[in-house]
DNA sequence: TGTTAAACGTCATAGCATAACATATCAAGG
DNA sequence: CCTTGATATGTTATGCTATGACGTTTAACA
């Protein structure tokens, strides 16, 4: 299990290549990748941290755009939908996917102090869910997993106020 | 691991008897149990669904108990803060715990078509989110677990009509 | 019974999300 | 090349979710 956000990393390349796969592969899958949509995508991949729609919609906006909610709201229907990014809910925010392209359950670790998400990949059907879900006769079609906590840097910044 | 939600039970002595738990679990602890969480609470407790706020605050304003928006999150705070209800974070809605009381973390499995909510107990520092956190350095302090899709009786259902 | 903390009532407003409809753009077939 | 249908965008309006602030009431306890 590999996970992303949490490790510094070469963040420009990291940004690049992204947006290279998720071009690569709405044109393999016919998908319009729209200026709007790339530039949405961009935004996201620009912090490793969940973003809100509006705040989403201010930069569009100082970029000219785009000005209404709906502008944004369809942009990241789009990225969610095709697994470019995801919408963390205990946040009710938006964060750039990491594995973009790939089939996958994402599960996120949330930072409650620096506010920075990391991404890492589970297999639904094994563990816990899978799991509780055969027991009670459930069928999964989608998971959400969030945890909350603290990232390892702001671990140690707690530690040391101590 | 158990569930309680898909299976038919005896729903009146259901309720009553999570009231008594919770009741005596207030009283232990010095907690108020006043009319309006109680009231709240039975609210949650006649279905095994979850309801969104406002939808609270209606059955509420029909019974002269409150009006306006912080009356009912007041009351919800006061039992999601005390493990006697649940935030479904994918719905933006409460549900009555079914293991009150106890410390837990629980997982949610929302059936997508008839909305109903069952809840398992899970152990958060195994499984593969655990995986996950140690692997990253995380410390988890709080998850968010809920798959969505379909409950038995609504998977059979669909299968009659292909 | 007086003091203090907790809970409640209410008004106002902030934050998140989408319905609906008009316009524009694009892809494919005639 | 032009028509046609599908997809995407612009815009207005509105609905749902949630909380800050402040005064009043209630409950717990010395």
């Amino acid at each position: 299990m590999e996970s992303i956000g949490f490790e510094p990393h070469d963040h420009a390349s990291c940004i690049a290549s992204c947006i290279e796969t998720v071009d690569a592969h709405c044109k393999a899958q016919g998908l319009q990748f729209t200026p709007v949509r790339k530039r949405v995508l961009e935004i996201l991949l620009q912090e490793h941290r969940a973003l809100g729609a509006y705040e989403i919609l201010d930069r569009l906006r100082e970029e000219g755009l785009g000005s209404q909610p709906p502008v944004a709201y369809r942009a990241l229907d789009f990225l969610v939908s095709n697994g470019f990014a995801h919408k963390i809910e205990r946040l009710n925010a938006f964060i750039a996917c990491t594995h973009p392209g790939q089939d996958h359950a994402p599960v996120f670790m949330i930072c409650r102090l620096c506010k920075s998400v990391a991404e890492a990949r589970a297999v639904p059907t094994s563990g816990q869910l899978g799991q509780a879900a055969r027991d009670a006769g459930f069928q999964i079609e989608r998971t959400v997993v969030e945890a909350e906590g603290l990232c390892p840097k702001c671990q140690k910044d707690t530690a040391k106020c101590i």
